[in-house]
DNA sequence: GGGACCTATAGATGTTCACCTATGGAAAGC
DNA sequence: GCTTTCCATAGGTGAACATCTATAGGTCCC
């Protein structure tokens, strides 16, 4: 028996057959003449190489063989059903793997996405991704996530970008600090303090020294500490001042408080990211949709910043 | 996914382009050129309306779409294996189901093959039809079965037949019959007797009828039994006397004993019938062949007349 | 930056497929 | 016994398949 001569076709027809015991009601149900049925089983005969059906009391009954046939012409096309049932789940997202790669600050707030995004759709699975700016860069160069998300797009020759919070940087300092009830703290006195800093690569220290460029000021004494956390639990501790995400302040912060400096906060947004030479996996598209829809349920309103249904026009003008 | 559009052939490529990871390796390992490969797996992605495959690292990795269809597509393709093994079996009369019909008196003789081919072949499934002549000329007529075990075959237009084995038929009476002792007891003198009769449409009962006849001789008084079992213990109570196969006394009788008459014993055979317009199966011709290779060992050698040759030869011409 | 790989596309060809209509013979139904 | 129903075969057709060669555009490596 050669497979190749095999057509998923012809196991229709034979499995049509063997059900009503009759060509000619076979044909009527699969809308073809009772001719081509007959030939169909001829070639399918011949590949077989055995006979597949027999006329017992005016019925055709399959032979051994043939009832063999039918059992595995059944699970076959049960199989490839499950496969289009498959395909339709990832199509419509709600199945399927997709990985987001985030800059660090971002992992305070996107969890809140994530949360009810998966009890939405639970059988889509993500991977989250979490390092600094110049590391989710260097994986968005190696195509290596689905979806990212960065304060500023690399660049937007490769890349799709829609903002969708507000990410704002504040001097934080420690409840107790003297600016906090005497006047005449400017910005300069302030530096005058150690600013705790986050390491290069890192899209809040990068963010930083270009606004204290802009203000054309130095800094004075610094420190450097690779993680948000560290320079929170730092400044609690007197070790100095920051300019810092809002998002990494616990909701309640009895030991820090931000100082209003003028000029602060940095604006910034968090903006998804899909590359432009890369098809986006269904589901996370499905994400994006579901971010676009749910956002304002997920995070305070004052960080929201919806603006995805611009990135999700141009990602369904690539699809097409 | 239209799967009418779906062919085992690029399943298979697809299978081996996963596997390999690469078009290129795929490609001489199933002896074709990089490009044929190349069309197939497009056409194949076209097919099923999603990328399959993407470059990740230098190597074709598939997409979740293309690792279901892997998935799918090696289970299909190993249960097409498993049917082309069955078939496998099927034709070397390994497995399967055939059905034969035979004679009431048959039945004393058949089992002894059966058993040891059963041994030796035990997925074949053997269904037993056991009736009188007429009966079983019936099944014969409607196809019922793949063989039939007659002393005279239907009619050899339609049928196949082979001897196998002698079935003589004798005077049987009570152990203490006088004409075990006494001389002058002639055929009409038995006849006198009550003759024990098998009922009409017995084959046993139709050779005794026809033999009395050529003798020219009528019956006496009778009395008619639908059973071989009946009409032996009949005797063995002193009901009467008959002409019965030697293979329905038991192999121990203390009770019967067969009368030498001349004349006796009526010589018949039984034979291997099977029909001329219905194609064999194979299983079935694996028991004709296994009858004639073990024909000797399993039943006693005076009854042997192997000449299932002589069908087999028959059969094997009907096949070609 | 040139080779040595790879993969994709274009264009060509003989074969097979999936249908059809027309027709004849066999079986079943009244 | 006649009609209907059924199946098989013959013959035809356009589309698709499976395969090739030739070629061009990418990576990766030295």
């Amino acid at each position: 028996m050669n497979i190749r001569h095999l057509t998923f076709r012809l196991l229709q027809v034979h499995v049509e057959v063997v059900r009503r015991g009759s060509v000619s009601e076979a044909a009527r149900r699969l809308h073809l003449t009772q001719p081509t049925v007959s030939q169909q089983l001829k070639r399918l005969r011949e590949a077989v190489g055995e006979p597949l059906l027999e006329t017992r009391q005016g019925r055709l009954e399959p032979t051994e063989a043939g009832l063999e046939l039918y059992r595995a012409s059944r699970e076959v096309l049960g199989r490839f059903d499950d496969f289009a049932d498959y395909l339709d789940a990832l199509r419509g997202g709600r199945r399927g793997h997709f990985s987001i790669a985030l800059v660090n600050t971002a992992q305070y707030v996107l969890p809140r996405l994530l949360g009810p995004f998966n009890r939405a759709y639970p059988e889509v699975e993500v991977t989250v991704h979490i390092g600094n700016r110049q590391q989710m860069l260097r994986r968005f160069d190696r195509q290596e996530d689905d979806l990212y998300v960065f304060s500023h797009p690399p660049s937007l020759e490769h890349a799709l970008a829609g903002r969708f919070l507000r990410n704002p940087l504040v001097m934080v300092a420690p409840r107790d600090h003297p600016a906090t009830r005497e006047p005449g703290w400017d910005l300069e006195r302030l530096l005058g303090e150690r600013l705790l800093l986050r390491e290069p690569g890192s899209a809040t220290r990068m963010m930083t020294e270009r606004w204290l460029l802009e203000q054309g000021l130095a800094t004075g004494p610094t420190m450097q500490m690779a993680s948000n956390e560290a320079i929170r639990v730092g400044i609690a501790s007197g070790l100095g001042l920051a300019i810092l995400s809002e998002h990494v302040l616990p909701p309640e912060h009895p030991d820090l408080v931000t100082l209003p400096v003028p000029g602060l906060p940095i604006e910034s947004h968090w903006q998804f990211i899909a590359r432009r030479d890369q098809r986006l996996a269904h589901s996370a598209l499905g994400f994006l949709r579901f971010a676009r829809d749910h956002l304002e349920e997920c995070v305070e309103a004052r960080f929201v910043c919806n603006e995805i249904f611009g990135l999700l026009a141009g990602l369904e003008v690539v699809e097409a």
